[in-house]
RNA sequence: GCGAGAGUGGCGGAACAGGCAGACGCACCGGAUUUAGGAUCCGGCGGUUUACACCGUGGGGGUUCAAAUCCCCCCUCUCGCACCA
């Protein structure tokens, strides 16, 4: 029985009931089929989904579901990454609890996502917050302390004095805190380090493996992200000590401009730099430059236009080969935190340099002479920065900058002041959070034992939730005795924990892995279920996650795998990624601030979810930026009524699929079989489609089969021949939709007769035969211009189609008094008369 | 500046390996149906032109029988990185 009109909230909520009554997605480790793991990044439970989450969702919803069909074990979980600094904005300002904002959030986006049909594994659905989860991240921390890849070092933080904690580097966007905005200062504090760079080349090196599955801009971004070049270390010799220091080490790529020295430059933050200064007036002034330069660091020295500054220390050092005295400067354009602190100055050679020799009146010395010219150094007006033959460099003259350079780091070497050396732009991940709602880092301070790991059987150290948030938005935890105050692990004497908690980043960076077992309670994973599952196949999120999640699930997955927790085999978590656009709306990114957000709620509440994850998939391809509208999902929403009223039509005519199957015999007439061939073609380009991930064509080729049958509908008669082909097409049409709007597909389905769930349905497959036509058309072209076209049978071979071209009227007309010099005949296609 | 990507009707976008540019949808126009509106169904829809024809995929060159597609130069936009030694 098909009601007359469609009503999408009745259907859509009957069969979300039932998919959720018997766990219909969820998928079963000892399946042996071939498996297929399609993962989306989970989403932080803000409180609503937006328009952004719904059709990242409905993109891996629509690959999971056309997997399943197409008869793979599927592996589609969802969670919920639930730590975070909006859980305690949101607990100051309306005076709950972060947990309690985070867990109602989770119940409301978790019942929207159900409202949307989403085909998830339910059972295995996370939250990082629960114990059960983080336990075994503060188990994993444990290990990366007994190896060194978890170490405690002061450093000058990034400080948000907005939300009272440490950023990364990597959190600070143009000298403001990522999350708030505000403007991050520094602060020196003792903090938790991941050594990520130990894995430094081997996340750069295994980029190769990612290559054809990951997007090429990802790679590349991750690439500049690692930053490794490759050079010299040299160290240059102090004239006379300063304390400790004898000298002073840089490190430079172009080591074959060594003997271009004429001067050297430290940062104003380098650890010496006051101290170099030479005598009280150079002092003075020394200091001044330093205060100058502290008060515009970061943000300042960002910017593009900034003047090089630099003051002469008065103090020099060494050159290490031709032991020549190289004065130190101080110069704002040297950042401390990257590399040494100091470079060594080669105006010839290199842009900044060569401004800040002439703006000071240093000589500037070529040591690289460009093929075919030799220039006068004091008339240069740039710097030469390509490479070329030694010169003025001793006995490397005549090298070659390459091998040159080589020569030289290799001396360096062989006499003990420097050598071949790389250089990563990569530093060690900050894991420590001065904040309340993260997994709590499992450690404890003892007056006699020290630093102490918490024992494994200890775990999880628990994060306390009878705790007050602060209206300053501070860590309740410091003042927390119940927590704080604890038994030492080693002596058993009082302690103290450990009061930061971990970056959300750490939970999200083996999440994926959880999923394969995620209710098993005494370890984090099983290894076959680990071997069955990874790596993920599809991995679908926004590329603004391209460097630090993705990186950081990439080293956790490294370091976990020599930590005897993954396979050794396993290096890679996500085989192939799927960078998705962003939802504009009025050419803007929606946001509350903007008041463009449309409201995927309202969206399923008017049109129905069906409609709402069609048109999503349906405006643009999956990575592109589409701009939301609202006349658009208009279209969506009447292609769907348009289906559903032609099975209510013509459900005298449609038969269940077991009635259709049928022989060529019953494409009775060129109509039934032009439908049959459209049925076919149907099936060829959306599987095409699907395994590209270029839904919209996938859409646009199921309407044009609609449309087919639509006109179908007028031309062929009641013989059962033709009914079986009508009915065949129409199956098929809702199969293949059935992954972009599966209620409405579900409900037809099983309202014309069908047997079983279409879900559970084949993917249809196509024949070669039934594509084929009795006739093509074939494009004349005259001298590569359309001319007309012409009808002809299938089988024509190249002589009979030339014969027919020549002398078709359309082509008469503009070959007439010229000589025909050639045809090119494209077989099946076109052919094109060269005439002069 | 470096790296990556993009530029096609009024709009979103098609054209997978050089072979009929504009699939599919939106908007718009016409017709049918309707008391009317809406909905629906059918048809039209790049530009110039009465027509023949010509022009047309950011601009300019090139390769080719044939270019949105390949090559060179330039412009614009988006994203990422950026005084990286």
């Amino acid at each position: 029985m098909i009601q007359k009109r469609y009503h999408p909230q009745d259907i859509e909520k009957k069969w979300q009931a039932r998919w959720l009554a018997r766990n219909a997605f969820a998928a079963d480790n000892s399946d042996a089929r071939p498996k297929c793991y399609l993962l989306e990044m989970f989403p932080y439970p803000s409180g609503d989904l937006h328009m952004g989450h719904v059709r990242n969702y409905a993109i891996g919803d629509v690959a999971a579901r056309v997997k399943r069909m197409q008869g793979f074990n599927v592996l589609h979980p969802i969670g919920w990454d639930a730590f975070g600094l909006p859980a305690e904005n949101a607990a100051v300002k309306n005076r709950t609890h972060p947990a309690a904002w985070t867990y109602a959030n989770i119940a409301n986006m978790r019942a929207q996502m159900l409202r949307l049909g989403y085909s998830y594994d339910w059972p295995r659905e996370i939250a990082t917050c629960r114990p059960e989860y983080y336990r075994f991240e503060q188990a994993f921390f444990l290990r990366f302390l007994q190896k060194g890849l978890a170490y405690r070092k002061t450093a000058p933080q990034n400080w948000c004095p907005s939300c009272h904690t440490v950023l990364a580097n990597e959190q600070v966007l143009d000298g403001l805190c990522w999350r708030c905005e505000s403007r991050v200062t520094q602060k020196n504090l003792t903090q938790w380090f991941l050594k990520i760079t130990a894995y430094g080349d081997e996340l750069l090196n295994d980029l190769a493996l990612l290559e054809g599955g990951w997007p090429e801009r990802v790679i590349a971004m991750q690439r500049n992200w690692i930053g490794k070049s490759a050079g010299a270390s040299v160290k240059f010799p102090l004239e006379k000590p300063v304390g400790d220091a004898r000298d002073i080490e840089i490190f430079t790529t172009r080591p074959d401009t060594l003997f271009g020295v004429t001067f050297m430059t430290l940062a104003p933050g380098h650890p010496l730099a006051e101290r170099l200064a030479g005598g009280r007036e150079k002092a003075a002034e020394v200091r001044a430059f330093v205060e100058r330069a502290r008060g515009m660091d970061r943000l300042a020295r960002q910017d593009d236009t900034l003047e090089k500054e630099g003051v002469f220390t008065g103090t020099c050092a060494l050159h290490p080969l031709t032991g020549e005295r190289v004065p130190l400067w101080l110069g704002n354009f040297v950042l401390a935190d990257y590399g040494t602190g100091a470079v060594m100055g080669v105006p010839a050679h290199d842009q900044r340099d060569f401004d800040f020799a002439r703006k000071y009146g240093l000589p500037v010395r070529l040591v690289i002479r460009p093929d075919g010219e030799f220039p006068d150094p004091e008339r240069l007006e740039a710097a030469w920065t390509g490479q070329g033959r030694m010169v003025n460099s001793g006995r490397f003259d005549g090298m070659e900058s390459g091998p040159g350079g080589k020569a030289v780091a290799e001396l360096l070497k062989k006499e003990g002041k420097g050598g071949p050396a790389v250089q990563f732009r990569l530093r060690d991940w900050n894991i420590s959070r001065q904040r309340y709602w993260g997994a709590p880092i499992p450690v404890v301070y003892c007056d006699r034992c020290g630093l102490v790991p918490e024992k494994e059987e200890n775990l999880p150290v628990v994060l306390p939730l009878d705790v007050t948030m602060g209206d300053d938005g501070r860590s309740p935890l410091p003042g927390t005795e119940a927590f704080v105050n604890c038994r030492c692990p080693a002596c058993g004497g009082e302690a103290r924990r450990e009061t930061d908690t971990m970056d959300t980043f750490v939970e999200s960076s083996w999440y994926f892995a959880r999923y394969t077992d995620a209710r098993k309670t005494d370890a984090p994973f099983d290894e076959q279920a680990l071997r069955r599952w990874l790596p993920v196949d599809l991995y679908i999120g926004g590329v603004e996650h391209a460097i630090l999640h993705l990186l950081y699930a990439r080293f956790f997955t490294k370091a976990l795998r020599d930590l005897g927790f993954f396979p050794p085999e396993l290096s890679e978590p996500f085989a192939r990624l799927l960078t998705q656009g962003m939802v504009l709306n009025k050419g803007r990114k929606m946001s509350k601030s903007k008041g463009n957000v449309v409201d995927p709620t309202e969206m399923t509440d008017k049109y129905g979810a069906d409609t709402v994850r069609m048109f999503c998939l349906f405006a643009a391809p999956p990575e592109r930026d589409f701009e939301w509208s609202d006349a658009g999902i208009e279209g969506s929403s009447r292609f769907l009524h348009r289906v559903w009223r032609l099975f209510a039509e013509e459900k005298e005519r449609i038969l269940p699929l077991g009635a259709c199957e049928s022989g060529d015999g019953d494409a009775a007439n060129d109509d039934a079989r032009d439908l049959r061939r459209r049925e076919h073609l149907a099936v060829r380009k959306v599987g095409e489609d699907m395994d590209r991930f270029q839904f919209n064509t996938a859409i646009a080729a199921v309407m044009e089969l609609v449309n087919a049958l639509y006109l179908a509908r007028e031309k062929l008669g009641d013989s059962p021949g033709e009914r079986r082909v009508f009915s065949s097409a129409a199956a098929t049409a809702l199969t293949l939709l059935s992954p972009v709007a599966p209620h409405i597909c579900e409900e037809l389905w099983e309202a014309s007769g069908h047997e079983g769930r279409l879900a559970e349905a084949a993917w249809p497959s196509w024949e070669a035969a039934a594509t084929a036509r009795d006739t093509l058309t074939v494009a004349l072209q005259v001298n590569g211009r359309l001319r007309g076209t012409l009808e002809v049978g299938a089988g024509a071979d190249k002589a009979a189609l030339e014969a027919a071209a020549l002398s078709a009227p359309a082509v008469r007309r503009h070959t007439d008094g010229l000589t025909v010099r050639k045809v090119i005949v494209v077989s099946g296609k076109l052919v094109n008369i060269v005439a002069g």
